[in-house]
RNA sequence: GCCGCCUUAGCUCAACGGUAGAGCAACUGAUUUGUAAUCAGUAGGUUGUCGGUUCAAAUCCGACAGGCGGCUCCA
């Protein structure tokens, strides 16, 4: 959301696509029908965004939904009107005269912030006047589907410090089709909401008295998170990583000692106070793990060392920001840290991304990867010599070219003491979340001074590598739920199989299986209730258990089950044995749902 | 944290100045049923909390809490 803010570059705003322009001229056009109808509104500005437009104004009528008909009634006038969008390139010392006598202070700073060499001009349509780069359609009749959507509150230029102005939000598209399927897919998401999954499903809660941002997750939840923390053992058993805890509250000094201290302050809670020293819960797991590393005489023949912990940490966040499980006050990183000579350093990188890789691809998570640098118009933001900089962001830029993954670049994204390499995933929403993360770090080694004895009898700096797969496990079950919609795939399933016994006659011969799928580690329940099968189905399907096993009078007699797939409705009739262990293999190859 | 909106039974919602109602869920009973809702009954609410206006407040006003949509930041 920020870049939307950001200045755009000539060049950028030349390449806008059509419906950019077209979404850019709508945000005009509401603006228009604003202006009709409360004079004395003061503009801001009014881009187009990924899924729509939206325009900020500083007006002393407070904008309610109720307003939205009048203004679309409005806009649909100007619509009617085919006003043309007319283009007015004037200097500087013109442009602000005429800013002044539209009495539009917002606009006023607006124009001081364009670079000199740029050009400046405004967009006319009818009496509406805006400054404005542009570019826009050519009149007010191609803006043919639009709807407002929402109101919000923002800070003029996005700082807290500025006055808030009111945003109206809404969206366009070049025909009603697209605009109607658009808000259908709107109302579809909402449906995957894990907030409101969770509830339907028994996930997680948050409640009050717990506190805002503390989620607790529920026996269904519990199981996915448990599934989640084995799978990611399986991975790293097989990668050679040593499993480690350490506790939730650590010494101020080592926070201080580590540097995270001053730049984390704003994210960390208050001391507690114990005896006579400070302690804080802790925002993050590295330096415990490096005291680990640091805990004997280290050599070259331990390296790399890897420490794998899922590290419950806890960091302020605004009550505001809170948001079901993807953003929370306290979360559980899987987090590990490779400990490794510089010699080491790229295959460790390329073992990381492939781990990365692995697990996002058994869940066939859509990601884009980005390479955060730092931004060195920002040198203060960072720890480390800038040599150490260099080095750790050629390791990593080298690395990804070898691999030939493609990725974008993020200057001033890196973390305070290295460089990192960032997975974004794209959720059932579009929303894009950064999860994963792969970072290159020689600053901390060198402000704990850490050290192995080399080959060569003398002592070296080791390279970590700070890197979590899932990131924060409620954020990446958050993600999970809406990417299946609730519809897990099977090894994931808080109950992978429910009995459905025809009649009371069968509920032995259903109990009887439910004995075996346990004996077999398979979660499974029976339907003892009075309903018809036809009302078992149904719940079964509402909590969208993958597998119903309908059981009659003729299962029981020949030993089978019916077989009904959540997906894929009624099977038919199976040997309970061969359900049993095609359900098995399913289950071990965390095969996703067909 | 800030701006706006919202808060009625476990859930979804109705009543919109005259002291609260439905469906589903729960519980009880009957039914024993073949792939998305069997029937009947019972119970369930100081209408988020506190205060104010009024003869009378779920309804109007205010404060607080929680939720939702945004703003800044991030896993």
């Amino acid at each position: 959301m920020a870049e939307q803010i950001k200045r755009k570059t000539l060049d950028q705003r030349a390449q806008m696509s059509d419906l950019e322009r077209l979404r850019h001229s709508c945000a005009h056009v509401m603006a228009t029908a604003v202006m009709r109808l409360w004079p004395d509104t003061k503009l801001d500005v009014g881009p187009p965004t990924e899924e729509g437009f939206y325009y900020d104004f500083d007006a002393t009528h407070r904008f309610v939904p109720e307003d939205f008909e009048k203004i679309e009634a409005e806009m649909a006038k100007v619509v009617a009107e085919k006003q043309l969008f007319q283009k007015h390139v004037m200097s500087r010392d013109e442009a602000l005269k005429k800013i002044r006598a539209m009495n539009q202070p917002l606009k006023e700073i607006r124009l001081a912030d364009i670079p000199q060499d740029e050009e400046i001009s405004f967009y006319q349509n009818g009496d509406f006047v805006d400054l404005c780069a542009g570019p826009h359609i050519d009149d007010t009749a191609k803006v043919r589907a639009f709807k407002l959507l929402s109101i919000a509150g923002t800070y003029f230029k996005g700082d807290a410090r500025n006055p808030q102005l009111q945003r109206l939000y809404g969206t366009a598209f070049p025909s009603e089709k697209e605009l109607r399927i658009h808000l259908t897919a709107l109302e579809e998401a909402k449906k995957r909401d894990h907030r409101k999954l969770g509830k339907e499903l028994k996930l997680f809660s948050i409640t009050p008295l717990v506190g805002g941002g503390l989620p607790l997750l529920l026996p269904k939840g519990g199981v996915i998170r448990r599934e989640l923390e084995r799978f990611i053992d399986e991975k790293l058993d097989a990668r050679g990583y040593d499993r480690v805890f350490s506790p939730h509250i650590g010494d101020i000094q080592l926070y201080k000692t580590s540097g995270h201290y001053p730049y984390y302050k704003d994210s960390m809670y208050e001391p507690v106070h114990i005896d006579k020293d400070e302690y804080l819960l802790k925002p993050m797991n590295c330096p415990m793990h490096i005291q680990m590393y640091d805990s004997e005489p280290r050599s070259y023949r331990d390296l790399p060392l890897r420490l794998a912990e899922f590290g419950t940490v806890y960091r302020y966040e605004q009550s505001g920001e809170l948001n079901g499980l993807t953003r929370v006050r306290g979360f559980t990183q899987d987090d590990g840290h490779i400990f490794c000579t510089p010699d080491q350093l790229r295959d460790e990188i390329k073992d990381c991304i492939r781990l990365v890789t692995e697990v996002l691809d058994v869940f066939k998570l859509p990601y884009q990867t980005r390479v955060s640098l730092s931004d060195p118009k920002n040198a203060d933001k960072y720890a480390g010599g800038r040599e150490l900089w260099d080095r750790a962001e050629a390791a990593l830029q080298e690395v990804v070219d070898e691999l030939d993954i493609p990725s974008t670049l993020g200057v001033g994204e890196a973390a305070f003491y290295g460089p990192k390499l960032d997975f974004m995933i794209k959720d059932a929403l579009g929303r894009s979340w950064q999860l994963c993360t792969i970072q290159v770090d020689y600053s901390l080694p060198e402000r704990f001074n850490l050290e192995y004895v080399g080959s060569d009898g003398q002592k070296h700096r080791p390279v970590m590598i700070h890197r979590a797969v899932f990131g924060s496990i409620e954020r990446f079950m958050a993600v999970l739920i809406e990417h299946f919609a609730g519809a897990f795939p099977v090894w994931l399933a808080p109950e992978q199989v429910r009995l459905l016994p025809i009649s009371n006659d069968q509920v032995a011969y259903a109990e009887e299986l439910a004995r075996q799928l346990r004996a077999a580690k398979i979660r499974v329940t029976v339907d003892h209730k009075a309903d018809k099968i036809s009302g078992k189905v149904r719940n079964a399907q509402l909590q969208k258990v993958p597998y119903m096993l309908v059981v009659g009078a003729k299962e029981a007699a020949d030993q089978t089950v019916s077989v009904r797939a959540r997906q894929h409705g009624d099977q038919g009739a199976t040997p309970f044995a061969v359900f049993l262990e095609r359900l098995s293999r399913e289950i071990a190859s965390r095969a996703l749902p067909s």
